[in-house]
DNA sequence: CCTAGAATCGGAAACCGTCTCCACTTCGAC
DNA sequence: GTCGAAGTGGAGACGGTTTCCGATTCTAGG
């Protein structure tokens, strides 16, 4: 799976190079930018960027999966914290309230979540499986019904995510996380 | 608003032309078919399929809109036949329960609601709308809470839309309207 | 330090779907 | 039947994506 290849010297110097001018520009808010000009921002040519990511996806995985990561860790340290139910509370409001604040993360999890679970990447893997231990702890404590999956709370994080662009979305997509929160109470 | 155009009776062979192919096609399942391409098989120019429908959305909308009007009028029909709140379970069962018998609808509904508010079409007002008043009336009838909008609700249908294609979907869509029902009871 | 050969680079050019443009055709009112 | 307006159709421009391969750079071995 994970072979960490040895990468030379200068590919990785190009690979970095790539992520931070990507970096940089999904956080000045430029994504739709044609996929040619990220290499040649980052000072490389157009095949090296399309080695080192095949397609526009993985670009932005590449680059959101450390936040992603970061996030559910922080998710994983909730429930070891807090009763569960309060966990999830907690790390789904959290959750949609980052999202909110870092619309290239909301974007490429709306993509990495639409696509079809075998290509399904690592990152959404990973959410899915932090929502499930949470979930779980619940049910233990008594406090979460057990009759409803992980997928059904992923599947309204994704109609968050793809609706965060939008102005009034906020209030909705808190409305939309108390809804399943209050549905999950057992 | 609705100034109907007198249309020359060749505009208008070929307009229904294309919404028959289009039609047919999307049932058997072709979503991803070179725009272009719906012109040739229906037998007109590309330059007609695109005086007729600037874009895919465009064609798509317009093999929806019946189909879409006619779920939101029967929610309509369900909200003088049943007390408010089992209108609105049974309006969300037999949406989801439908997009995932007509997948064509689920992503023009996907694409529709994902598009900003002020592109958003008749049919996704139309939705919401109907939401609005099945919720309305359950706040009246004092079983629906009345610090939640039609919007939240309308971003899970978003999130239950796009992931509608996906193999073991049915079961979590239908745990997340189960989600929104029970939070949406006061 | 030098060399060979493997890994990587870069960008020109092919590719492919989208969309426009306009010379031509068809319609239908008179 | 005539004429202007409405509509047609498809060639080709356009622009982003992706490939391909000769040139370049790196690194291990001597």
């Amino acid at each position: 799976m994970t072979t960490t290849k040895p990468l030379r010297a200068d590919a990785r110097r190009n690979r970095d190079a790539l992520l931070a001018k990507a970096r940089e520009l999904f956080a000045e808010g430029c994504f739709d930018l044609r996929f040619d000009d990220f290499a040649r921002l980052a000072g490389v040519g157009t095949g090296t960027l399309y080695r080192h990511f095949p397609n526009r996806a993985a670009l932005a995985e590449a680059v959101y999966r450390e936040e992603l990561a970061g996030l559910c860790e922080r998710g994983r340290t909730l429930r070891t914290t807090l009763p569960a139910a309060e966990a999830l509370a907690t790390f789904l409001r959290g959750f949609v309230a980052h999202l909110h604040g870092h619309q290239g993360l909301a974007r490429t999890l709306a993509n990495l979540m639409s696509a079809q679970p075998d290509t399904l990447a690592d990152g959404g893997r990973e959410l899915e499986q932090v929502i499930t231990e949470l979930l779980a702890a619940g049910v233990d404590e008594g406090t979460v019904r057990d009759d409803v999956s992980a997928g059904a709370v992923l599947m309204v994080l994704q109609g968050v995510s793809t609706a965060c662009g939008q102005p009034g979305s906020r209030a909705d997509a808190d409305g939309a996380v108390t809804l399943v929160l209050d549905g999950l109470r057992r």
